[in-house]
DNA sequence: ACATTATCCTGCACGC
DNA sequence: TGCGTGCAGGATAATG
């Protein structure tokens, strides 16, 4: 479920355990395909996101990565109601677990002994992130501009919910090859992804159900933030914008949500 | 180079 | 209450 905001969330969050060593690493569910005894006693050197990634440096034993997909987070205490779900706990030095929670075990966790090198795009929220260098992988693709964007090898940690409410923001159709924006769209489109992505990012992420699958910020005493979405989920209901009917339609087999009036 | 479909899993909302 | 259907924030492989 996450997508960039979200893990951003995640790592921010997971930052304490930076320095701690894992004592143990128990793995709970055999089909996450990890050895535990690989990591054992690694010092954490970082925590740090990469795309959709969660990337657990330590000091000599290469990375341990991640990937939440749809339905997986992460909690950081002391103890843990024992869940049906987590499929991981890293045990560390300090008396503090990392779950892994993954209710549809999409999500992966893997050791890469040499450092995690992964096929990725520009990093949106990072300054080589340009107009530039999204008008040269726009021009390059044939595809939709909303296909384009979760394209992970372009740029990087986009998912279906930003992809579409950037859209939204800028006013682009999501059909839209992506070689055929002008300009000005591309650089509309760049300042609203990032606009999109920040917000999120303050908001605490977005939580769109409350079943056990659903990401849930683990935030302090500030209480929930709730991300504002203006298309996505909104089908039927009116554009923020112009009042059109929002529609849903489907692109490279997912959902996309925007206003045929507005965003052309 | 593109789109489509199936696949990996599990849970939930909905209609009947 | 139960059952069938379709949906889900992701990614990848196979097929056309």
């Amino acid at each position: 479920m996450p997508e960039l905001p979200e893990v951003e969330i995640f790592v921010r969050g997971l930052q304490p355990i930076v320095g701690s060593t894992m004592v143990h690493t128990e793995v709970i569910d055999a089909r996450l395909n990890l050895d535990g005894s690989n990591l054992a006693n690694a010092r954490i050197a970082s925590v740090e996101r990469r795309g959709k990634h969660i990337v657990i440096g330590t000091s000599d034993r290469g990375d341990l990565v991640v990937h939440l997909r749809m339905s997986g987070r992460l909690r950081l205490a002391r103890s843990e109601r024992e869940s049906k779900y987590t499929r991981l706990i890293l045990h560390l030095d300090s008396g503090d677990c990392v779950y892994f929670i993954n209710p549809r075990r999409l999500g992966t966790a893997a050791h890469y002994p040499k450092g995690f090198t992964p096929d990725l795009g520009i990093e949106p929220l990072t300054a080589a992130f340009t107009i530039e260098s999204l008008a040269a992988l726009a021009t390059r693709s044939h595809s939709p501009i909303k296909t384009f964007l979760l394209d992970q090898r372009k740029i990087a940690g986009i998912g279906n919910i930003y992809a579409s409410e950037a859209l939204w923001r800028s006013g682009i159709a999501p059909t839209r090859e992506a070689t055929s924006l002008s300009r000005e769209e591309v650089a509309l489109l760049h300042k609203d992804l990032v606009s999109v992505l920040n917000d999120a990012i303050d908001g605490q992420g977005t939580t769109i159900g409350n079943s056990v699958s659903d990401y849930h910020p683990d935030v302090g005493e500030q209480g929930e933030f709730q991300t504002h979405l203006s298309v996505y989920g909104r089908e039927s209901e009116p554009c923020e914008r112009c009042g059109t009917i929002v529609v849903r339609m489907k692109q490279a087999g997912r959902s996309t949500y925007y206003c045929s009036e507005c965003q052309s």
